[in-house]
DNA sequence: TTTTTGGGTCAGCCATATTGACTTAATTTT
DNA sequence: AAAATTAAGTCAATATGGCTGACCCAAAAA
């Protein structure tokens, strides 16, 4: 972290920097375009992608642990969790254990969705980790990482990456709900 | 490219290319986010500075050249270029040559904001390259690279990157006012 | 039993995007 | 010189996805 060389490359660092900032914007820009496409088709935006991803990932996660890791109102979520639970693309039945909750999965129509934009957005990210050499996947992770400020959100992606200092420097709490993201136990699934 | 070892690793690329979806969702609200927390004490939002970050790089580009890159409406941008202009952030003159033509500058108001806005993001940034290794940033940049679709806007990034079919550029590199990304068609899709 | 929690909803506001139809002025074409 | 094209600006209407505030209900916890 300390490192000599840092110095070194610090005016290096400066055009990089300025380069970063625009390879964030346009990459991402490409990046939810090819699933605004798909999304277009039926009548979704990136609001309902969010959801069909999170609940892809975490099947029966409750209704405030989709809000702590999306951190919006829970007023902004039932708009789009209402239309995908209509249309049949979500389910919400009430926890076993705690009847409050209400737990959520995909039905089989919202895994085919979700399934068709993961592999839309995976395609992509293949084809960038194609032109780049295999050793430049682990450099993009680290500094993706990097980027995450929330420790509760870093910790979605275990393993290896050296957590530094738990800086958790403000802006991070917009907690409009709950407490944390409650760890996730994040399944690996596919 | 065509490279052997990529296919011994595609199991891992599978996990990979989920986490990676992840990644990209984290890594941008947050570098978004460190933004979003100075445009809000002047009222501005993401779409302002992404008119003085684009300015400010290529000081006298026109109004259809900033709707090029940006790939918003002429309807869109005027909102929001009506507002930076008449609170003095933006500069917008005829252009000597074309009196048709507005060449659109920062005023120092506009430039020190976007001084603001640039350092907050850059040292988002560059914490995430002192967090990995110094060969991460060459490989991040290198995937970001490879996610950006258009050819146009992958000329803004000269050097290196072997761009596909690609000849090394002579672009140098980053120049203030940089090689017009190509007037762009403009394809208002969706 | 009372309080807290998880979830839902109504109502309204704001920012940012869209399309379509025009206007004006300047430049280019014919 | 007249006509066509281009760059920019504008009006009006619409959609999406955020937000706040005020409530309600049912289940669980205190």
């Amino acid at each position: 972290m300390a490192d000599p060389k840092k110095h070194a490359n610090l005016f290096l660092h400066q055009d990089s920097l300025h380069e970063a900032v625009e390879l964030l914007f346009f990459a991402y820009r490409d990046f939810t375009g090819v699933a605004d496409a798909i999304l277009a088709e039926h009548g979704f935006g990136r609001a309902h992608h969010r959801v069909l991803h999170f609940v892809a990932q975490a099947p029966g996660l409750s209704v405030s642990e989709l809000l702590a890791t999306l951190r919006i109102t829970k007023q902004s979520l039932s708009r789009v969790l209402k239309q995908l639970v209509e249309q049949d693309y979500v389910t919400s039945k009430a926890s076993g254990q705690d009847g409050r909750r209400r737990e959520l999965t995909l039905t089989d129509k919202g895994q085919a969705l979700q399934n068709r934009l993961a592999r839309a957005q995976q395609d992509l990210i293949l084809s960038a980790y194609e032109q780049a050499e295999a050793s430049s996947v682990d450099g993009f992770r680290k500094v993706m990482l990097g980027l995450i400020q929330d420790p509760g959100d870093r910790a979605r992606f275990a393993a290896q990456l050296p957590q530094p200092q738990g800086q958790a420097t403000g802006l991070s709490q917009r907690s409009g709900v709950n407490a944390r993201p409650t760890p996730q136990p994040l399944d690996r699934r596919r």
